[in-house]
DNA sequence: GCAGATTGCTTTGGGACTCC
DNA sequence: GGAGTCCCAAAGCAATCTGC
């Protein structure tokens, strides 16, 4: 959850740093005189930007989440338990006390599989808190939308399409939504002031903090079915998808704002899918799942996982089916409510795949059988085709591996 | 024996294609 | 253009299995 991370540390940790054997700090020079023309020396490691300044301050920045995943990526689940490991690192790699990290800057942020296009999900967030979202580009980050407040940003990512061609086990439609505080008001409200603050207890004020800004932003959705309304109807609805409109809007009066919002609220929950409330959903759940109590230590659980470690897997999805009955070969209810509860990425991804467009409102015990239900299918229909294609003495080397 | 879980098979609906 | 055919995905339903 907490991703790039800008702290000041005391003078004391300057010869540390200094004297430390993975960082090599750097200063820029005149090459013909010899003289140094910066205040700053600078070191990298793993992503992260070690400075100390000629004026004895010292910064550390960069993604801690990248760290841990030796500064390669951060599209992957960053727990509580991860982040504290990686304050562990900082510990024992640069001696570095976590109480002494002053916070000058703080990102949260939580990736989620998404059932739609992330770049639709993206396109059609126009504002957020009447401030309208910017398309940017980062080198480290790619492209992505960003929404700049006077004390945090907004931002939207699709790190699918970010890490797909360097990572081949980025999950599709992976959406990455960020805050990141730029001045520290408001964590310093909450009682963040150093990396030492950031307590478990703390973050559900994050996922409080994620799930309003999320709320807070103005989306088109773009599931909106008005195909059947008057043309004068549909005309009226459609021109909520522009951004210069709202941007008239934020112009005008403010009952006139509220009006249209309101209108584009009721339209929402009559004719769309609600993606921005399902979105919502997804980014609580995929909290809940990074900031609860690490079960390493649970020997119930080790040893309820064991089963789950017996791999058997269904031969339609190729997920690891040991939690279902002995003689089950596909996937079926009670793998996908494991799923469900331990690892929404992957439910999520099965869910994508499997479960038609026409059940994506219905309640979970619903989406889970039909989620079954097609995967049986699936293995049902090619075995028919199959049969269809090869004559019964015509060696078949589908029917020899039992799909 | 019963309820729920799991599976397999048949039927249905719709899209793509061809032919007249 | 529309009737016929093929193919595929999804829905429907019944049978079997398993645990209590």
């Amino acid at each position: 959850m907490v991703d790039f991370i800008k702290v000041m540390l005391p003078v004391k940790y300057q010869s540390i740093l200094e004297g430390n054997s993975l960082l090599n700090f750097t200063e820029n020079v005149n090459t013909t005189t010899g003289e140094i023309i910066s205040n700053v020396k600078t070191a990298y490691y793993k992503n992260m930007k070690f400075e100390i300044y000629s004026s004895g301050n010292i910064f550390i920045s960069g993604s801690l989440h990248k760290l841990y995943n030796q500064g390669e990526h951060n599209y992957n689940d960053f727990s509580i338990d991860d982040f504290l490991k990686t304050v562990l690192l900082l510990k024992s790699q640069f001696s570095i006390d976590a109480c002494d990290c002053r916070l000058r800057c703080l990102e949260i942020g939580v990736n989620v599989v998404v059932p739609y296009e992330v770049d639709e999900v993206i396109n059609h967030s126009i504002l957020h808190r009447k401030v309208s979202f910017e398309s940017k580009y980062h080198n480290a980050e790619g492209n992505y939308k960003q929404c700049v407040h006077s004390q945090y940003y907004i931002k939207l990512y699709n790190k699918t399409k970010h890490f797909k061609s360097r990572f081949s086990d980025v999950p599709d439609n992976l959406m990455r939504f960020e805050i990141k505080y730029r001045k520290m008001e408001k964590l310093n409200r909450i009682g963040i002031y150093s990396l030492n603050d950031l307590k478990r207890e703390l973050f559900l004020n994050f996922k409080e903090s994620l799930l309003l800004e999320w709320d807070n932003v103005l989306f088109y959705d773009f599931t909106t079915q008005i195909d059947h309304l008057k043309e004068r109807e549909r005309l009226k609805i459609e021109r909520y998808d522009s951004l210069n409109f709202w941007d008239s809007l934020i112009q005008g009066t403010n009952e006139n704002y509220k009006y249209h919002k309101g209108q584009l609220k009721k339209s929402i929950d009559k004719y769309s899918n609600n993606v921005q409330s399902e979105v919502s959903s997804l980014i609580g759940y995929k909290i809940d799942e990074l900031i609860k109590e690490t079960t390493l230590n649970d020997h119930l659980y080790i040893e309820s996982n064991k089963v789950v470690s017996l791999t058997k897997k269904c031969i339609i999805t190729n997920v690891n089916i040991s939690m279902q009955r002995d003689a089950s070969l596909l996937l079926s209810h009670s793998g996908l409510r494991y799923y469900f509860e331990k690892d929404i990425n992957l439910y999520n991804r099965i869910k994508n795949e499997y479960l038609s467009y026409k059940w994506i409102n219905s309640p979970m015990n619903v989406q889970i059988r039909e989620i079954a239900h097609n995967i049986r299918n699936k293995a049902s229909n090619t075995r028919v085709r199959n049969s269809k294609y090869y004559i019964p003495q015509q060696y078949n080397i589908v029917r020899e591996l039992g799909v």
